[in-house]
DNA sequence: CGCGTCATTTGGTCAAGCCAATTTGCAGAT
DNA sequence: ATCTGCAAATTGGCTTGACCAAATGACGCG
């Protein structure tokens, strides 16, 4: 399988390798700029744009004229950003809340609400066809389904919960997920999903809802 | 005053402002690379530099050919919960996630774990014998519980959750729920939820903690 | 009217070079 | 011998210019 990303993500994770592997620890320095380009095989302007996602990522640090510098890991230590969830914790997460929400949505589902759940996979659908990235559709799915429980909280949650897989810290492994392949599963889980509410059959619905975020985690972390 | 941060950054910012002024709403097409870095007066690959960070934070999406799109620009961010929830939305939401979590929690609860939960118990029953609120117990049972599964997520959640009910909002009627009966129920829940983690048995948790959180709900509401 | 083809538009990447900040090292003074 | 200061080497910051590849749209053919 060839990576189709975008080199500076390519190139971000190949350096994130490195310092995993341990080729460079925390505080360590990195080889400068035209030299790294050159070990990896890009030009300098590729590498420069993947550096700038490590650094906003908080992996690197670079410093003007001194060097690229590896920061520690494993801290959320020092200020009050504490963003270290891991993508397996966060799709955990959703798979036991969304599924305990789900049951309580299923109940009083409305007409009005199924038929809104259905324009967003035709729309869904549309997205995949024409090759866009069907995000808005798949947080629209999931945001109408805790809506429809009438309790805002679990609108809140569901929401906070989806926006968090597209904050800085995951961005460089978004790449990996939005494949088509990966949309087109999705989207067949979402159908899965809605025949369950359709059918007003809470526990196909909790069922469905479960084995669609576990497995998206899974082709999440899978590449 | 003039502003020494990279150039990548000032642009990236110079960017947001058109987009949060209006220039370019939801779903609009950016001027192409070209056109825009003449615009801003900085080169293209400085350009793309900023781009590559007001993608990664999830500002605008790039198509290759295509152009540069904004997304949706809808993004208050963090945990903080506006007001607005009834404390019903509030017990509701508790009683169908703390129960959600709980079944994770019992499968892999620990007797370290366990001796702590314990000692919440203890601690509740000294308060109320000494006719103190009891609420730090309270919530440390909570958080105990959602911590164990491992998953910060849970235990942020369950948090957030449960600080609720003491915002400003629900001050008024707090009283109410604060008697010392009131606490003597909550502690026997308290004691029935344990039972149920000793005996490392999901289900009778799960009732447990779903019976305890609708109880206080309903005793939180009636008087 | 439909549909395929090709030119245009637009992002993706590379190469080479110069500027600016930092570091380093050596020479001269103490 | 040690300290100081300045210049050269190192390193990141940024620009110009060019070419490639994907997406789009217009045009002409059937």
């Amino acid at each position: 399988m060839t990576d189709t990303r975008r080199l500076y993500q390519q190139t971000a994770d190949r350096v994130r390798q490195l310092i995993a592997r341990g080729d460079y620890q925390a505080g360590a320095r990195l080889p400068a700029e035209r030299e790294l380009a050159q070990q990896l095989g890009v030009s300098r302007p590729s590498l420069r744009e993947a550096l700038i996602a490590l650094e906003i990522d908080g992996t690197i640090e670079i410093r003007m004229g001194s060097g690229i510098y590896v920061l520690n890991t494993t801290k959320p230590a020092g200020n009050g950003r504490s963003l270290g969830e891991s993508p397996s914790e966060l799709m955990q997460a959703r798979a036991v809340i969304e599924s305990a929400i789900i049951v309580q949505a299923a109940a009083t589902m409305s007409e009005k609400t199924l038929v809104m759940l259905r324009a967003t996979l035709n729309a869904m659908a549309d997205d995949i066809a024409n090759t866009r990235k069907p995000i808005e559709q798949d947080r629209a799915f999931h945001l109408i389904i805790a809506e429809s429980t009438g309790n805002t909280l679990f609108a809140e949650i569901v929401e906070n919960l989806f926006d968090e897989r597209h904050s800085p810290l995951s961005a460089g492994i978004r790449g990996h997920f939005e494949t088509a392949d990966s949309w087109t599963a999705a989207l067949t889980e979402h159908h899965a999903i809605l025949a369950a509410l359709e059918a007003r059959d809470p526990l196909a619905a909790q069922a469905a809802m479960h084995s669609h975020l576990t497995a998206s985690g899974r082709r999440w972390l899978e590449n």
